[in-house]
DNA sequence: CTTTATGATGAAAACGTTAACATTTATAAG
DNA sequence: CTTATAAATGTTAACGTTTTCATCATAAAG
């Protein structure tokens, strides 16, 4: 393995003056920086990045870490954000990914082994974790999830904005019976969503019908089930906010089971917008929510955060908006059972 | 920040006996490792990796370089990736993930940055890349796509056994019309599940039709233009092997919009098993390949060619298992147009 | 009691960089 | 030509570990 002690040797200079060649100080002539970059260049140099993360103090890497790898939730999610970091990320940054729940994931927090940390957050339960990275005082980014705490820097997609365009849209197409399946019981984004819908029932003079609001956890098997749910109830709602795709599409399948055809008898509106939506049948009207935009945008934000200690965290809502395919008309029958 | 001198001073000892102690050396007497592991413990020490690395030569991180992470192929497969890998590694070992196409990847390449390396390839386009961590030096294994080099570890699923068994099973149904459509071209796997539903038709006494071989490129897109150029065809298969479930899905979909219905008038094979084919309508049957299963299998073997520098390079292929569901029935007509 | 082996600890060097400070060389001003 | 100043390079000491080799106890053997 070849040091800059060689390249020194072999260019009869300093080993410093290597030093300050490759890395672009101002101090070194020219002449003497083509050279060395040459010499270097011939000789396959590679700079160990120990050494140099021991001096600097710097480690050169940013952690990403999931809640719950294990458990995918929706599956294109990992994807997306890992696009998202790497378009803003600069080149020799390493990106590492773990799971906050992966065994050693608390002890690996060391100020000394990452430079920032991007926390890709979907329930409270991170909040540990989230709390430990602070203390370390490592630079943080919390994403995905709406944090209360305004003290530490967050993006995540305006989920209430969303869940408040479905159910205006909903009531625009004019459907006044219209159920909810929520989310996971305790996410942030569940809450939203939920609180979304309602301002939208509200604002268009419904009063929210406690038998419309059924229980999902973001599964497609939960979503199936609330289906099923909601279509043995005496009176059947005409539109289903469904909390994400995945549930709508378990939704979707259970319409199908019992032969009630979408959007024929029954509407339905997903949340997120994944890959899959459109593909559906029929294709899926629903919420975009970009992952990799959140990410992209946190990523930026964590990079503004470890250049500048003490900026003010701020949280930056990114907006959600409604994508228009076939899974909702106008209801049947204008009113009554 | 705390060290190992500190530690030292503290316990009244040297700093060498604190990294002996701290490192489980046979040489500290029981009584003197516990006392100095407690107060490590006490003033919440953390080691320095960098230094740390920097005298071992390692760098505790493993590398997974994925081709093509920005055209998101299945997008399942980087969650279920890091699942099969979290699950062997150690869990002091970082895992970094990095585009092979990301700029300053190739230059990343380095043994002291990288203790191992994983491959997840798709096409032969990755082989600049493979061959220049092989030349590194540094322990690679190549997962996903079978190699044709024996002298790099690899590990992959059985494509060919996988494309064979759904040629069989649409042959054991009765089906003597089918038809595939391919993946992309150029990548192992399309050629290899081609060659499986070759030999299927072939051991059941069938010629394959050339007008039956449509090309497509694993997108749900070319799923659905490559089975409306089968829709047009005078005499339709009534039987069609798709290259992935996300074709599989397209051609579903091509289907609908054509009031072709299925498995009614046409029966589809997937390949893949991702989560969704269980929830399309009708519910896909496919070929299973465990990503996850992949990965794990070949983080074993890459731990161990860690291990035993000089261990002879194996390629590995995983079962894939045709998994029965609804998109597969008897054709409707037993021949003729 | 010595001597010898062995078990536990310490001192010092090394790993490959960067950075603080010192020194040389070139340039400009007198 | 000096001399002062700036530009370019060199010396040396860190950074926090592990490792080699030396030293010191302690226990076993004579």
């Amino acid at each position: 393995m070849i040091t800059i002690k060689d390249i020194a040797r072999a260019a009869g200079v300093s080993h410093t003056t290597v030093s300050r060649a490759l890395n672009g100080s101002s101090l070194i002539k020219p002449g003497t920086r083509e050279r060395i970059e040459k010499i270097a260049a011939d000789m396959n140099y590679m700079p160990n990045y120990s050494a140099k993360n021991l001096v600097t103090r710097k480690s050169n890497t940013i952690g990403l870490f999931f809640s719950s790898i294990e458990q995918g939730t929706s599956s294109s999610f990992l994807a997306d954000a890992l696009k998202g970091i790497r378009r803003e990320l600069d080149k020799n940054y390493m990106l590492t990914v773990s799971g906050i729940d992966d065994p050693g994931s608390l002890g690996s927090v060391n100020p000394r082994r990452y430079d920032g940390i991007l926390v890709m957050s979907q329930s409270e339960l991170d909040n540990g974790f989230i709390y430990h990275v602070r203390a370390s005082g490592i630079p943080l980014v919390v994403l995905n999830r709406q944090l209360d705490d305004p003290s530490i820097p967050n993006v995540a997609s305006d989920d209430r904005v969303g869940g408040r365009a479905a159910a205006d849209h909903a009531c625009e197409r004019g459907h006044r019976r219209i159920a909810i399946i929520e989310g996971k019981p305790g996410f942030k984004s569940s809450s939203e969503r939920r609180s979304g819908y309602m301002d939208g029932l509200i604002a268009h003079g419904l009063t929210p019908n406690p038998d419309y609001f059924v229980q999902g956890d973001y599964s497609i098997e939960s979503g199936y089930s609330a289906m099923n749910r909601l279509l043995d109830l005496p009176q059947r709602p005409t539109a289903v906010f469904c909390g994400n795709d995945d549930m709508a599409i378990g939704a979707m399948n259970a319409c199908f089971d019992r032969g009630v055809s979408i959007p024929g008898d029954i509407s339905l509106i997903g949340f997120d917008d994944m890959v899959f939506a459109r593909y559906t049948n029929p294709p899926l009207t629903t919420i975009r929510k970009s992952v990799a935009e959140i990410a992209e945008e946190g990523t930026k934000l964590l990079l503004r955060h470890m250049e500048h200690p003490d900026l003010k965290p701020v949280q930056h809502l990114l907006g959600s908006r409604l994508i228009l395919r076939r899974s909702v008309a106008e209801p049947a029958e204008i009113d009554g059972s």
